[in-house]
DNA sequence: CTGAAAGCGCTTACAG
DNA sequence: CTGAAAGCGCTTACAG
């Protein structure tokens, strides 16, 4: 019985391979990394020591030698959420191929959660961290920073050192939004916003201010109705905007499925969209394209986004890297610019 | 100077702790632990030690010594099918509180990107794995099981020794769906069914032969139609389907993307639906809920199975824990019953 | 009740 | 061109 074949044999080590080829284990060292000259022979012999047993260096021991893991944390709210599945899909695409893997956490917003997640991948030695929370603000990674671990924070409002902000531009998604229905000839615009009057849906509502400004128009506040982000509160927002006077042509909702349930009363009163009520939602989700009719809607690319903040981070890698102590560049904010997805109603 | 605040100061570790308090690392690392008894005095200021120098463990150095990384690795084909990041959600709520992060891996399906992936985590020394591929078998993650590390493959056929199976019972979706749509009086059932006549597709087909069958309905071969998983799909698939000298009155569409590619044909020849003709899909996507009319449709329950897959490997890893090198317990299959989510399209 | 020492598996100055 | 030794930061037999 030599155990060969057990699941228990001992998986071989530096050590090993070193003794079989008749060398140091620094030389096998050398002949994996390349960073210093190994004789052909020698070289020779030690890779085919190496096939031979299989060996692969423990990346676990490499990590603690070298003070990096190759890792970087995912931190997010809710991975369940469709948004954040994209954009660990372009972190992975970015980030994959130099070598990094990505440790994923879930918040669900919990403050708590968040401290205790940034904490424990700090722990980790993780080596750069992204971190989207429903309200990001610095504060929330401070253990990151403080352990000198680059981070970005996905929608915050501003950069400061250590920490490069990512974020969609809400304010130009209303703009855009409201530019695009006053291009179809809609002058009479109602929106319907989220329960309070900050973040990215307050945002939007001050790019379509600003649209209508700038087209001539007339800002009303009273087409500005706010409402839970849902379904039921797109369906409330709209029956409350069909009350008024002179009830809106056209209906901007804060999210997609706000402008959903704002279909759902357009569809009960049998009103036609979007000849007597076009109807805008944000964010694209997969049912937009699925119901009836479309929804035009205005896409960000959280995938891309993704993949920016993998590029930021990897850049912020490279500079730990090389200038050791050296003032890194100055942290950035980067502003995603979002595109409408023109479909039936609107 | 001191460079206490400065980004680069050194981690505290284990033996500044000791040095401050006057003991050995040994001491300090028995009062974390509480695996040996220390006094209650010098417990006290090893205590405020830590919490003065802020000192936490570092995990890398503690997985290198322990051969255990608190990692689980989760590899699947696309992070971006909400399958997954619901699985997912379900592996993080039972793992994360016995201490295990999760390390994930996209592979698109490629073989190539599976055993890559698989080999990387294995390199890592992830305590457990869990393993989806679109045909997901034992012979994709034989790198792990060589080097003990317990598998969980969802979508596999059968268990083997090292892997265990957690799949959806397709078969019992097929005939829970078809005995549904004979309950509510529908006697003529077509099915769209896939390209390929094996998989989860085909075993969806086989539960709708049974349950035809068991109701002593007969089973005619012309109401099966093969074609893509896609809108267009669906669409191509009920054209035929109504083509037939005696269409079916209700169609089972093999996902709920076809189904909405049916419902378009419905729409598009003025079919009342569920009255002329009735659709139901499978997997419940969340379009299924907002288009109109609202898709009937097989659900299975992705968070569950990601909670099984944790639970069953969290199992995995205190047996390996106890009882070194003694036989595990048999590798285990585990289904899923789906059940009808009745809505208004059938 | 406590400590010195070994060792997990690497990489990298240092020396020749 | 190559190797012996130190050290990353822990845990745990071993010894007292």
């Amino acid at each position: 019985m030599t155990g060969e074949g057990s699941a228990l044999a001992k998986r071989v080590a530096i050590s090993d391979v070193a003794a079989r080829a008749g060398v140091s284990p620094t030389t096998v060292s050398h002949v994996l990394s390349g960073r210093r000259h190994v004789s052909e022979v020698t070289r020779a012999r030690v890779r085919s020591v190496m096939d031979e047993l299989g060996w692969e260096p423990n990346q676990l021991a490499r990590s603690l030698r070298m003070q990096r893991t190759q890792t970087i944390a995912l931190i997010v709210p809710d991975i369940t959420n469709p948004f954040y599945p994209s954009v660990a899909r372009g972190l992975l695409d970015v980030v994959t191929e130099p070598g990094y893997q990505v440790l994923i956490g879930n918040t669900d917003g919990s403050s708590q959660a968040e401290r205790d997640l940034v904490a424990r991948m700090v722990t980790r030695s993780v080596d750069a961290m992204v971190f989207a929370g429903y309200y990001s603000k610095a504060s929330d990674v401070t253990a990151a920073v403080e352990a000198g671990i680059p981070v970005a924070l996905m929608g915050g409002r501003r950069a400061s050192p250590g920490i490069d902000v990512l974020s969609s531009d809400d304010l130009a998604a209303g703009e855009i939004a409201t530019r695009y229905l006053i291009g179809r000839g809609y002058h009479r615009i109602g929106f319907i916003t989220g329960p309070s009057g900050d973040g990215p849906p307050a945002d939007r509502v001050k790019g379509y201010r600003r649209a209508l400004t700038s087209a001539g128009l007339r800002f009303n506040s009273q087409l500005i109705v706010r409402e839970e982000f849902s379904r039921a509160g797109g369906t409330a927002g709209l029956q409350k905007l069909l009350e008024l006077r002179k009830p809106p042509r056209a209906v901007l909702c804060t999210n997609d499925m706000v402008a959903i349930g704002a279909l759902d009363v357009a569809r009960a009163r049998g009103l036609r969209v979007p000849d007597d009520l076009a109807v805008m939602g944000f964010d694209d989700i997969e049912a937009a394209a699925l119901i009836s009719p479309a929804l035009t809607t205005i896409a960000g690319d959280p995938r891309e986004q993704g993949r920016a903040v993998g590029r930021v981070l990897l850049g912020r890698l490279e500079e730990t890297g090389r200038l050791e102590g050296t003032a890194a560049s100055l942290p950035q904010r980067i502003l995603f610019a979002p595109s409408v997805v023109p479909r039936e109603s609107a």
